[in-house]
DNA sequence: AGCACGCCGACT
DNA sequence: GTCGGCGTGCTC
């Protein structure tokens, strides 16, 4: 066959929403250009790796303006037509640039263009645990999800903490590997621990690798080779592992399915259970979406039966679900953030011999720095945030940029000497009750002392060998974690989560609370939940501790149909970022008068200045699109997104499609 | 994004 | 004279 006017269509790493067109190289038999290969390309004065799309006849573009490819580095399909079609619907999702999106799926070596070394066989280890036998529950879950093979389905396994999520999960795996066929979980960031691989691999006497981003590029490159060639059997990994190539998959885990890191936040940002659902239904397989909170979009959507609701409602063997209680701190006495009548439980539960695990959601020592004269608080220079005080090393730091201030000894404005640390952090809170417990072993858990490799496991290590203990610690202690000397958990501040503007604040503050409550009580000791609060008549608070989170999200849920938002709506956001402000404002109004003008059933709210309106001196805005149905809004993005490109502009915008956050 | 071109200011 | 600052424009 001739290659006379055979045009190859390729997506090429650039922001740029669109292919660009190319002549075939010379002496290239056709039969070798297989889409999803890789192909080397002249783009302006650079050369880069690009990817085969699509072979075609006749271009848009002059021929003249055409330049002739450097060469092929593939001769089969790279990127199979799976990934193919997934990173393809992915891209037109979110509206990211194709480019990127198939490219960044790549390992490094890869995306250089570099083509595979030769890798070492995988050795299947033994398995060395047994199947737990299951619950009547546990069975029923286990049977709808195998009895769904080769047929798209969405599972919601609803299941309080410690009902035994895993099993479910683990057995109905077993059901596929048997077949030959592969498995891919996947965990948020935080509980993605040696341990929940440990326990998987000891399972099955298969090959069982992780995936995410500590990974080093070698290890990665091999795991993607196993797994696209079906040696690596279970792949257990974070939101990125959703992209990678499988010979033949059989079942998709997404555990913690709510969990807010499987949303990417910056440049493409994706959601990776989302991402997940679609690429169930594209290969025509079940997905099992497991949490003890579920989002309210999975929610809504076991609800009306477009998922399979499957419930787990016991926690196992003698373990009970926690007590929890409210504690009224305007009625409280207090000292640095600590009720007398927290002080009074911790020091009963660690009379006891047990451990107690104090949450709070503030690094640093304390988050205000104040004048006493001028009322004056420090604020960052480059970011809309206050500073926070540090003790050890003694500073004062930006949590968004990460800026470092020395600790002024007067106030800049009116050189009074009587500034101070206001508001509790963790750093503080460790340093009052070393004093309280004097011996007791305080073990912070912050990213302020975890960032060295290890650094997390080893204070893990410390609180799991010793007997009583207090762990302090915030987000990254609430989930994933199993402590079975805790009996006592406290949550310091949960006021923030409820008062906040947020429309997922709520939702967010009850899937923690759950979470963190979880935490206590475990195995065959009973917990308690103490949770601080100026807010103990809080109507949603109280109806989840009262009637548990099924009945609150249904009631939330009613709130979020009549104020009209997600997920009884579907909103996108436009956002642009500038170091001119009135620059930024100038772009969004155009936008949005073009969004008006196209004429769609949607609305255009904003702009609208955000919570951290500025960051890294980065001023930032958006326009929020809403409307009734989704394909309205896909629409609406995809006929505007090229003319909201065109606009010149001294600066960036980004499209953020189901936003966790406005 | 990345890279080149181009037009102004401050240096061996 | 020319080195280099970043505004502007383009990528098949």
């Amino acid at each position: 066959m001739t290659l006379k006017n055979t045009i190859l269509r390729i997506a090429v790493p650039t922001p740029l929403r669109r292919l660009f067109d190319y002549l075939p190289p010379q002496g290239v038999d056709i039969e070798h250009l297989k889409p999803g290969c890789r192909i080397q390309v002249p783009f302006q004065t650079r050369k880069l790796v690009g990817i085969l799309i699509d072979v075609v006849k006749k271009s848009d573009v002059p021929v003249a303006k055409l330049k002739k490819a450097h060469a092929i580095i593939d001769n089969t399909a790279l990127i199979s037509n799976e990934l193919m079609r997934l990173a393809l619907w992915a891209s037109e999702y979110y509206h990211y640039a194709v480019g990127e999106v198939l490219l960044s799926v790549l390992p490094k070596a890869l995306r250089q263009g570099k083509t595979l070394p030769a890798l070492p066989a995988l050795v299947a280890p033994l398995a060395s645990d047994l199947n737990l036998a299951l619950s009547q529950e546990q069975t029923q879950a286990q049977q709808a999800i195998i009895a769904s093979a080769n047929t798209f389905n969405v599972f919601l396994l609803d299941g309080v903490t410690g009902s035994g999520k895993t099993e479910v999960y683990l057995q109905a795996i077993a059901h596929y590997l048997v077949q030959g066929m592969q498995a891919l979980i996947l965990v948020p960031e935080i509980s993605l621990t040696p341990q929940t691989i440990a326990r998987v691999a000891a399972r099955f006497s298969v090959p069982v690798l992780a995936w995410h981003s500590n990974l080093s590029d070698k290890v990665r490159l091999h795991t993607w080779f196993a797994a696209a060639n079906g040696d690596a059997k279970i792949i257990i990994g974070t939101r990125s592992a959703v992209f990678i190539p499988f010979k033949q998959l059989g079942i998709i885990i997404v555990d913690e399915e709510h969990d807010t890191s499987f949303k990417q936040q910056e440049r493409f940002k994706y959601h990776g259970r989302d991402v997940a659902i679609m690429r169930s239904k594209f290969n025509a397989i079940p997905i099992v979406l497991g949490s003890a909170t579920p989002s309210l979009e999975s929610f809504m959507n076991a609800q009306n039966a477009r998922y399979t609701h499957l419930n787990l409602s016991t926690r196992l063997g003698h373990a009970q679900m926690p007590h929890y209680q409210l504690l009224d701190m305007k009625k409280q006495v207090q000292v640095e953030g600590l009720s007398q009548a927290l002080q009074e439980n911790i020091a009963e539960h660690l009379a006891q011999n047990n451990q107690v695990l104090i949450f709070l959601n503030r690094r640093g020592f304390a988050p205000v720095f104040y004048c006493n004269e001028c009322h004056t608080i420090l604020q960052c220079e480059r970011c809309d945030a206050r500073l926070v005080y540090h003790r050890s090393p003694l500073r004062l730091q930006c949590h968004y940029c990460d800026s470092v201030v020395l600790v002024p000894k007067q106030c800049a404005q009116c050189q009074s000497e009587s500034v101070c640390a206001v508001g509790v952090g963790t750093q503080r809170l460790e340093s009052k009750l070393q004093v309280l417990f004097p011996d007791v072993p305080i073990i912070r858990l912050d990213r302020d002392n975890t960032k060295r490799k290890g650094a997390m496991q080893d204070l893990l290590t410390q609180m799991h060998q010793a007997e009583k203990a207090i762990l302090i610690g915030t987000q990254m202690i609430a989930k994933g974690h199993h402590f079975k000397n805790v009996t006592l958990t406290a949550i310091i501040d949960v006021d923030v989560g409820l008062c906040s503007a947020e429309f997922k604040a709520l939702e967010h503050t009850a899937q923690l609370i759950l979470q963190v409550g979880g935490r206590a009580g475990r195995e065959h000791k009973a917990g308690s939940v103490l949770i601080q609060t100026r807010n103990p008549e809080h109507k949603m608070l109280k109806l989840l501790l009262q009637q548990g989170y099924g009945h609150f999200a249904r009631q939330l849920l009613c709130e979020r149909q009549m104020a009209g938002l997600p997920p009884y709506t579907y909103c996108t956001l436009v956002r642009a970022e500038s170091y001119q402000l009135s620059v930024m404002q100038d772009f969004l109004l155009k936008v949005k008068t073009l969004v008006s003008q196209a004429g769609f059933a949607l609305q255009c709210l904003g702009p609208v200045t955000p919570m951290l309106a500025k960051k890294k001196g980065l001023h930032a805005q958006h326009l929020i699109l809403q409307a009734q149905q989704r394909p309205v809004l896909q629409a609406c993005l995809k006929q505007l997104v090229p003319q909201i490109e065109a606009i010149k502009f001294n600066g960036k915008f980004t499209i953020d499609v189901d936003p966790l956050e406005f």
